[in-house]
DNA sequence: GTAGACCGGATTGCATCCAATCACAAGATT
DNA sequence: AATCTTGTGATTGGATGCAATCCGGTCTAC
């Protein structure tokens, strides 16, 4: 399938592949299946087959199984030996797991990202959560949300934490997605006026006020994923369970174990 | 794990590869790997050689880049394209950074865990913290400290948080290593008396109690760590600094970055 | 008619081979 | 003498090929 690099010691004729040039096809597969499958492109229960994503980013299997067992440890997909790869299915506990995660480190991340938050950044806070009111269109209100989230936390001169906390949102993508599709206008409302406590009290310098509204709103936002238990996998069945494809015939973690 | 049916068809000669039976290398390297970093064996900074790796599981090199990659996921080493794998070596401040993480989810996974703590257990946990008073020897006490928390926690019926708990101890065991060596015997009296507390504060259901005493508990071996930089990687000089073999010739993240 | 056994195709896991990159050292130039 | 350049060995990154596993459907036996 490398018809692409189909010029090896081609001179400098090869145009479409300056990917051997970047040295690290894994990371670049890596990237892009986290990308698509964060996008929504591929749905949880999504079959993913090795050859296929090879063949869409232009690589072999061997940087694409690399890839995979990275995305496995974002929790992103759950990897079945001799079987294959899955988009990740939560069940509403696991979902509810990461929720109260955040909970704890969020809040942890602000603190630490919270001194070096400038006025321009509250400015720019602000707007997202104003075009968070406007729009109605749902990939554009989970943009911004991630965006304004992120955007606080922008800068933490922190690793580890901003990466955790990173995983942590990719992996419940799928069901934030969901759950904006059902939303109210009250809820969006709550929402916003959220969003809203968080930049005046950052304005404020009251750390301690913005912890506990952050907390409270990722509470808030878990309990009412909590209250749509039919958007997630049932935890009776074995996972994981692939609603187009064929079901695989081994039962897994539902989570990478490792 | 299924050396009994190890040899199918192969032909008898291959003595020292059983492992193409239990069909997954890479998980094998993967957790020998991590079981061997995780035990000091290769300490922070070192070098780590494909062909070596893969030698000493008997694998080729394909599962053992596999099996790095899930390691860098874990934080337990940092890989540099092009140039190889070191054991992650982390700045006090990335230290902190993991600590103060801790301080936030391992209270979290104390309150999961709880309901399902019984008598028994309870008493294990208490010929534990014994255990580690009787002990001197410095490995038997870091497995100890482990064993205490790590049982504390598993009742919790959880996936997500456990795993992170358990690669937020494993990233930073190095540094505890170290500094238990150098520990005092009144920093240890006052560890010893935190366990205590932990222990009746679960005894009596008060998981409030519990939560507080854990995160100080954590916090006081967090500050204890801030007293002693002497032990972490300077955070002037460009990583992975290899404190035996050649230097790295190429700047990197100090944590995987992805 | 139902249950169990048995191929055929597809997919994964891994070993081997080859290309690309880098560190180190010796040599050339100014 | 110092610096840039070039060559060589070692190491990593990736592609191909092959063995093993598994699913699906079909056939057979009871």
């Amino acid at each position: 399938m490398s018809e692409s690099t189909a010029a090896p010691l081609v001179p400098p004729t090869s145009i479409p592949t300056p990917q051997t040039r970047d040295g690290n096809a894994s990371l670049r597969v890596a990237r892009g299946l986290r990308d698509a499958i964060v996008a929504g492109e591929y749905p949880p229960g999504s079959r993913l087959r090795q050859e296929e994503i090879a063949e869409r980013f232009g690589a072999s299997r061997v940087p694409v199984r690399e890839a995979l067992k990275v995305l496995e440890a974002d929790g992103l997909i759950t990897l079945i030996a001799n079987a294959g790869a899955w988009v990740s299915q939560l069940t509403l506990a696991e979902c509810e797991e990461v929720y109260q995660t955040r909970e704890r480190v969020e809040p942890l991340l602000l603190r630490l990202a919270a001194s070096s938050i400038t006025d321009e950044t509250l400015d720019e806070l602000d707007s997202l959560a104003e075009a968070m009111v406007a729009t109605d269109d749902v990939e554009e209100f989970l943009r911004l949300d991630r965006a304004f989230h992120l955007t606080m936390y922008a800068g933490a001169r922190t690793l580890v934490l901003s990466d955790l906390v990173e995983r942590l949102w990719n992996s419940t993508q799928p069901y934030r997605r969901a759950y904006t599709l059902m939303i109210d206008a009250h809820s969006q409302r709550i929402v916003h006026d959220e969003h809203h406590m968080l930049v005046t009290a950052l304005r404020e310098a009251d750390i301690d006020s913005a912890e506990r509204i952050l907390e409270g709103h990722i509470r808030r936002t878990r309990r009412r994923l909590a209250a749509h238990p039919q958007l997630f996998a049932d935890t009776t069945t074995d996972r994981p369970t692939t609603p187009r494809q064929t079901t695989p015939r081994q039962k897994g973690p539902s989570w990478p174990s490792q």
